[in-house]
Formats: C-alpha cells, structure tokens, sequence
DNA sequence: CGTCTTGTTAAGGC
DNA sequence: TGCCTTAACAAGAC
C-alpha cells in the first residue's frame, strides 16, 4: 500500500476507525520492522491514544496523546487491519488492542515496512532528509526544485528527498500522460514540460486517492490498466514497452512519449 | 521451477 | 564527484 495515495487511504481508515480510544495492549513483530528499541514502542504506546493523523509522502505519523508520534511507513506490501475477532493476521508487526476490545494491526508479509518513533514532524522530515510533500507546493515550487536537477526525469522524481510520495507507478504514469520518455534528462526539460507535469501529478494523485477512498474506477486513458509489455497504448499509437531505471520495471510508450 | 512486484539502501562502476 | 546500475531484503502471485 506505497506511494501517497495509498498512503492516505491508510490515513483515513486510521482516522475513521482509531483515534482516542485507549490501547491496552501491545503487541509487536519482526526486530527488523523497529526503528526504536521494542521496549520503548510498548512504553510509550501502553495506556496511550492516537489524537490524529498527519502525511508526509509515504510515511504516516499519528500524534499520541502523551506526547510523541508513531510513524508509519508501508514499504511495499503494509497496510493496517481494524478488526473485531480474534484472529490475528498472520504478518501482523505491531497490534494494538484498545478499552472497547477492538484491534488495529500494522500488517507487513514482506518486511520492508518500518515504525519510527519520533516528537515531531519537522523533525522526522529533517532526519529523514525528505523533500516536500508532493501535493503541498504550488507549481512555481515545483519548478523551482528543477532548478539544480540533473540527471534521468523518472530516478528525479522517485527521489523521495527531491519530492516526496510519489513512486514506481504513478511517476510511469506523470510521464505518460505529460509525453515524456523516463530517460529524458532533468536538465533538458522545458518550463512548459514541468507545468505539465505538475497539473498532471495533481490530476492523478486526486483521481487515484479518489479511487482508492470513493471506488471511483481509474479512467482507461491512463497507462495504470494498460502496464504490461506488448499493451497496446491507450492512445492508439503503439505498444507499451518496459525499460528498468534505477533497477525498477519502467513502462512507456515509445511513440507518445519523446525523450529530451 | 522461474519471474514478477506500489520501497529503500549499500556497494561498486564509470 | 555525481550519476547510474545492480543486489539485497522477503513473501506471495502467476
């Protein structure tokens, strides 16, 4: 459950199932998964309560009540469970049972999910060297990061401190829809290629959250249902193609989209 | 069996 | 030095 969008559907269903109520109990996973001493997980979550949530790319902090925060990154396969039985999922990493006896799990079969512990956003951002929150700055900020940019268009904007949030799938699809080729350099791209990319990372990352929180279908225009080699282009054009940058699977389409 | 995957990071080449 | 690539992590889908 990964890149921002994602991430805000966590937020949310955290929001509508998790806030002030108190955790009785804890219970907590893999080592690897803890970016603190388990000890001081328990501690400080024990007779706690989450107060609200906030987002800053892919990681999602909740303000305890009793000072401090919990932050969550999903890696690539976490997502919390809010749950009234008893079975715990089998991946669970960390389960907080709360006074009305209901459960929240932190759930992570591929382990590369973390919780931080930390006092406050600024500072979290600050140690994590993160960028600004992709859907936070206007497109004069954006622009502005370019301007000492080099290097290829898509490893610019999977950087998560140049910008952060967005990921493998949805920078595939900015550069889709902007037609652009991945390869393109930072440094070649033109002002009126920047504007396009933000009005169209705005444009996904709200149809994709949307997507996510209201069931609304993802149009056919993008290239997200058409990922796959050999696809035909959802502009009639040609055949999606994959390349791998930065060691991640890459998908264009070679005639919409120019390398510069 | 093998290959693929929404993320991040270390290590090494050029 | 900066940019780029691979490999590693680990589980599950196909």
């Amino acid at each position: 459950m990964p890149e921002l969008p994602e991430v805000t559907y966590q937020k949310l269903y955290i929001d509508s199932t998790s806030l002030n109520k108190k955790i009785v109990e804890v219970e907590l996973g893999a080592d690897k998964i803890f970016q603190s001493p388990k000890k001081d997980f328990k501690e400080k979550l024990i007779g706690n309560e989450f107060i609200e949530t906030q987002q800053i790319g892919k990681y999602l902090l909740v303000q305890l009540k009793q000072d401090g925060m919990l932050v969550i990154h999903f890696g690539m396969t976490g997502k919390m469970d809010y749950f009234n039985h008893d079975e715990v999922q089998k991946h669970a990493q960390l389960t907080l049972k709360f006074e009305d006896g209901s459960r929240l799990s932190f759930v992570c079969p591929r382990k590369f999910g973390k919780l931080f512990l930390t006092d406050s956003l600024e500072q979290f951002k600050k140690q994590q060297n993160l960028g600004p929150h992709a859907t936070d700055i206007d497109e004069k900020a954006f622009i502005d990061l370019f301007e000492k940019k080099k290097g290829n268009i898509k490893s610019a904007l999977m950087d998560q401190s140049f910008i952060a949030g967005l990921g493998n799938l949805y920078v595939d699809e900015m550069l889709f829809q902007s037609e652009i080729h991945p390869k393109s350099k930072a440094e070649n791209l033109t002002q009126k290629d920047l504007s396009l990319m933000f009005k169209n990372m705005v444009e996904i990352l709200d149809t994709v959250t949307k997507s996510k929180t209201e069931g609304i279908k993802i149009p056919d225009s993008y290239l997200r249902p058409h990922r796959s080699e050999g696809e035909d282009c959802p502009n009639g054009k040609g055949k999606i193609e994959m390349t791998k940058i930065g060691g991640r699977s890459t998908y264009f389409c070679p005639e919409c989209q120019e390398i510069k």
